[in-house]
DNA sequence: ATTAGCACTCGTTAAAAGTGAGTGCTAACA
DNA sequence: TGTTAGCACTCACTTTTAACGAGTGCTAAT
């Protein structure tokens, strides 16, 4: 157990590491306000801290930096969860100002905003379609048996993709299968379209013996990599990272930004979070080489009590971790706000 | 006038330059096969291409290095358009192998081919509005007077906005509306677009005494930031910049890829080139700032004599002009060709 | 006109020396 | 017994110096 001295110190070490970026001295530390010992004392103190894995020194004659654990330690028990100040949440209100009818650009909005509030990367994990059900399916033939369907979920995501027939389909036979299958169909997770919309254009076939099996196949090919398909990753900030001084070497920055711009390594390492808290990770606990140098902040968003995606936020282990949660929370509460605004059921 | 062996001269300096990275001396340029001649005359004719500003040297003891002006000699006369090898050549073709339907999927796969072609950055601009013309319009009404209109081009590339009415607009109301509205408005310029649209509607209103003002102003407002809005810029190969030697340094790197994610200033870049020829600027004839260590290559992209957009290669000024410039002329080619799969005309 | 020879330049690298922030330990002190 | 002053020691960082060598420009011979 630490004493309240020894929590002073560390807590000491971290607020100004986080500040500096440099290794915190003893006698750095013995002139701040709040302490009232020697450097010698503080010496003491320090190498108890080390010993317990908290802090560590870059080399012999410099001064301590947090370990991991140290970091660990003081986001899990160091930080104040102090309330933003009153004209930031006003701030905070007036960004969602106009309401933005399409969520990704919604979305878009919220990785720049969150960004901006804390001059870190952010990274959004668009809303995954599992969950999400439908509401409504349209079919618009085209010329030469062109069709554009779009599909629209009740958290009021929409999207279209385009199909290329054999033959073309006509407005009617599109505008029957279609209404039928809005009756059938609505409320259906995605997760089972493909199967229940093959299924019910088959129904529909034998019923009307219309002539709908080009458009069953062209459906299914296309609802078939749709569910391979991944949500959009939305970045906001990249240029955050040149800013901070442990990215200042291309050999540390490289591999993260390289990491950011690959969807599919992102995709993996933002998706599985399982609780609803707000969950940090640092350094290592990441469990991808590329961030060994960097923490994470992530929370998860959701509407109606489904999940949807993940609000990150990635700097160097050296974050401001009290802005950074602080902001995150409160702006998660906007962008769910925002997100219930637009959503159909 | 430059005589064959300062030709012959500069040509290697350059060549040798772009693949090494180094200041070439007199010495390693008389040990090529193509040189009959002394170290001690190379560095005569070398004095003079000097003279000329061709080539400079980074300091006194170093070999020599080319100019803009020599890169802008060397690209306007002394590249051979070598021809892609016949291996090359299939797999250029097998690299649309499966056509892609939706335009702006081809466009992101077409950014990622050029950019692993060359291993430089691609920046793709995307199809500008102004002279593409209206294929079809749907609008789709869902609960609560959210509305969903889709607008498909002749090129075949289509998008969604979402409108939100103060009230529910009717199914059928929105049916007949559209009917007419694809009647009289096919073909119409997304530039003159809204204008028409408006007066279309209010004619249709007065005939039919249908309540549409609503419907009207709602989309008067999306149809103007649809008019603001730019086209989407595409990026490949971003991570390429990190293996270029002349970006190893942060600060040389930053404002690069700084420039590269803002939309805004890219596409005030890649817009105006007026001719439809491929163009390349070097270092500062880029007249931006960000870019002055870097070239570019840029070609017109059109189809059925449209022109659409740009594809674009940055890269270090010192890159490779000739597989550039090969790859892209390749490219575009196959890319325009599947575009034109894509239109609806 | 071409080339061999040579003195000279200057960036690069390596080694050497000096500097200073910070530490650990010890002994004195409250 | 906890705290502090004092001091020797460590080591990254900076500056200095020296050696190195690729490359140049000039000159004189071919």
């Amino acid at each position: 157990m630490l004493t309240d001295r020894q929590l002073l110190i560390l807590r000491a070490i971290v607020d100004d590491y986080i500040k500096t970026a440099q290794p915190v001295g003893s006698r750095t530390l013995s002139k701040r306000d709040d302490v009232t010992f020697s450097s010698a004392t503080i010496r003491n103190e320090m190498a108890d801290l080390e010993e317990m894995g908290l802090i560590e020194k870059p080399h012999t004659s410099a001064g301590r930096i947090p370990s991991e654990l140290g970091y660990r330690f003081y986001v899990d028990h160091l930080i104040r969860p102090e309330s933003i100040s009153p004209q930031e949440a006003k701030a905070l209100k007036s960004l969602f100002a106009h309401s933005v009818n399409e969520n990704d650009r919604l979305i878009r909005h919220t990785a720049d905003l969150l960004s901006e509030l804390t001059h870190y990367t952010t990274l959004v994990l668009g809303p995954k379609e599992e969950g999400q059900r439908l509401h409504h399916l349209e079919l618009i033939p085209l010329a030469e048996g062109r069709v554009v369907i779009v599909l629209v979920t009740e958290t009021g995501h929409v999207e279209h993709k385009t199909l290329q027939l054999a033959e073309a389909l006509s407005r009617e036979a599109a505008s029957r299968l279609m209404e039928r299958l809005n009756q059938t169909l609505r409320g259906t997770p995605l997760s089972n379209l493909r199967l229940r919309l093959l299924e019910e254009i088959r129904r529909f076939r034998s019923e009307h013996s219309e002539q709908t099996s080009l458009l069953s196949k062209a459906l299914d090919i296309v609802l078939m990599d749709q569910q391979d398909e991944r949500p959009l990753i939305y970045l906001g900030g990249k240029a955050n990272m040149f800013d901070q001084p442990e990215f200042q070497d291309v050999a540390k920055l490289r591999p993260v930004l390289e990491l950011i711009e690959q969807q599919e390594a992102l995709f993996d390492f933002l998706s599985p979070n399982l609780d609803n808290q707000i969950l940090i990770t640092i350094g290592s606990e990441n469990n991808v080489d590329a961030l060994k140098d960097c923490s994470v902040i992530r929370a998860h968003y959701s509407v109606d009590g489904v999940s949807l995606g993940t609000l990150a936020l990635i700097g160097p282990k050296r974050m401001d971790y009290n802005r950074g949660i602080n902001s995150i929370i409160h702006l998660l509460q906007a962008f769910q706000t925002e997100l219930r605004k637009n959503s159909l059921d």
